[in-house]
DNA sequence: TGCTGTACCGTTCGTCCCGAACTATACGCC
DNA sequence: GGCGTATAGTTCGGGACGAACGGTACAGCA
């Protein structure tokens, strides 16, 4: 209709992107790179390079536009169009989603035979620095700009990797006693 | 050394359907596709395409040997070969996991700002569904041959499902009393 | 014995996604 | 003005994904 824009398919990844741009307006890839880090990353991670090529491909569909300042670092500056916004708006109040995925490998290497006891131990410590980061993030938004979606999904992450905590403890437990 | 077989890059999916094989020994693409549904599904999806395309990438390396069948679906049967055991049980001992990886729409689309209810009140169900699937394949495969790596994958996911559900109560309950 | 319905089984293909490796810019400091 | 380091940005090859489709087996029944 408004332009002979590429058609490409929207993914998750996608979204997470332009809920960024939506809750934070105009960014660099740099800024969106960070914004998830202290947001969204543990429900929906992606490689920084993520951050540079996804926002590309939405601009030349016409869900973002881009403008590249003239000096120094020649940054691209992106944000939401009003496609963009009807289209993440559209996506967000449907009722489907694909259920979720976790990928362990830790698992996946005691699944192959592997003594659990190193590899826990380490995921353990994994999980308490996820913990601590999170907290981190958190006491930063809240001083920001009061309460937004980036705090919501981080509580939900410290309240994840609290759980996870407990998974693991009780899996040590029931297989020390029952085993 | 043994042949001029081609290069390829062993992936945690690969892992994954070598230790299938391992436990199970000889198989077609399907009984993998089957094998790896009632056991380390949670931790490690894939699509079923990957049953077919996988095994076939892997024998092309030469950690599996694959023969097909002459009559009917002319269907091939895999299984390890020496460096495919190798390769599988030294991965297995390495003590480094890359960081576990969770994907929820859910999350995300509440991170876009979408009304929580409905889309909780499915993943509920889509947990509890889980739970009875899991515990359905944990009958079976205790029936079956005992005590083996399906079944602690089994239980763990089990874990995993209702420890999910516990952080929806909590986070439900908090956003109910602390809003 | 042949038809038809349905469950089971297998493959192709285009696009997306990933991560290793690398390059470039900014800036403080000696 | 050269050096070190943190920050910012890009390329590229191949792995992964999932929609769509095609083939095979077999039971039931005419």
């Amino acid at each position: 209709m408004k332009s002979k824009s590429k058609e490409i398919k929207l993914t998750g990844t996608s979204y997470a992107l332009m809920a960024v741009l939506h809750e934070f307006g105009e960014m660099t890839s740099y800024d969106i790179k960070q914004a998830m880090e202290s947001s969204i990353q543990n429900f929906w991670p992606v490689p920084h390079t993520t951050a540079y090529e996804e926002p590309a491909r939405l601009a030349a569909a016409g869900y973002l536009t881009a403008h590249q300042e003239e000096g120094g670092r020649r940054r691209r500056v992106y944000a939401l169009t009003e496609a963009g916004s009807r289209a993440l708006a559209e996506w967000a109040a449907g009722p489907e989603t694909a259920p979720p995925q976790l990928r362990d490998e830790v698992m996946l290497k005691v699944f192959a035979g592997a003594d659990p006891a190193v590899l826990v131990a380490d995921r353990v410590e994994w999980h308490r620095g996820k913990l601590e980061e999170l907290r981190g993030y958190l006491a930063l938004a809240r001083v920001g700009e009061g309460f937004g979606a980036s705090e919501r999904t981080l509580i939900a992450g410290i309240a994840y990797h609290e759980k996870m905590l407990e998974m693991i403890d009780r899996l040590a437990a029931t297989s020390r006693g029952g085993d």
